[in-house]
DNA sequence: GATAGGGCTTCCAGCTACTGGAAGGTCAAG
DNA sequence: CTTGACCTTCCAGTAGCTGGAAGCCCTATC
């Protein structure tokens, strides 16, 4: 198979297919003629990469995950704990993604949207604060 | 004021405020030393910037809502466009994210996690589908 | 054989938003 | 005069690609 083939049945595209082989993660055979020739347990390790980044999973966790999904002496275990933490810092993210969403959709609901110059967003991004009001307690905190 | 004086002000680190220079956000004045020398509207800017950067404007947003503030002339419901395509940007990413943790908690609740080679995340990542209608021999990974 | 077109190759640059580090200037204190 | 903390610039690197240029390969057509 070329590299357009295991591109199309793997969903990523060629360049970064060229990039993963760049980094070490695949090692795809040549041809005589240079072109990269790419077998289906090729192709199946492109899919599981698709689908492990897909679910969260940094390039590096990628490769850990190559080097398990073929070893017959792998613990579960380890594969559990890669899991782990890449739900980890998802729901890190989600937290944080969350609470710029509550702050910010407040902000955009005091805001008249008209086309004065009056604006609750602006007033928030300068003052620093979600929703206190005009008056601020004497001592921070 | 010095760099790091502003620095500690606004939460930013001193690295990123220069490159906020290097990339045109601020302007601060030169000491005869060629120290930066920030005023206190240069402070107020960054505290504003760190504030919006997040709330999850770009640096590209950051630069406009300076601009914004600044002009008194301008329409909140510019402000309001801004920060409800932020606002848009931040939900794509919930449901990405949202997505990829259903996936992956499901893998996890399904993964013995233990010494042995049989691992339902493995096995997901292989087949690509979260509950493949799929016979086994040896069931629950 | 010449030509046209596509796909393939490599390499370099750029994207976002910083961050680390080296080499060196500046300043106050001792 | 040295020490050490600060400041400066510039280069490189981070993650994970993506775009584009220059050029080779292959097939088809005339």
């Amino acid at each position: 198979m070329q590299i357009r083939d295991v591109a199309q049945a793997s969903g990523l595209s060629a360049k970064t297919i060229r990039y993963y082989e760049d980094i070490g993660l695949i090692h795809p055979a040549r041809d005589t003629n240079g072109y990269r020739s790419f077998t289906p347990r090729d192709l199946e390790a492109l899919s599981f990469v698709a689908r492990a980044r897909a679910l969260g999973f940094s390039i590096a966790d990628c490769a850990t995950l190559l080097q398990l999904k073929h070893d017959p002496a792998r613990a579960s275990a380890d594969v559990q704990s890669l899991a782990q933490r890449a739900l980890s810092r998802i729901d890190a993210r989600l937290d944080e993604l969350l609470a710029m969403k509550a702050h910010l959709t407040g902000l955009v609901g005091q805001c008249h949207g008209d086309a004065g110059p009056e604006c609750a967003i602006l007033d928030g991004l300068s003052e620093g604060l979600p929703e206190t009001p005009r008056e601020k307690p004497a001592s921070a905190g």
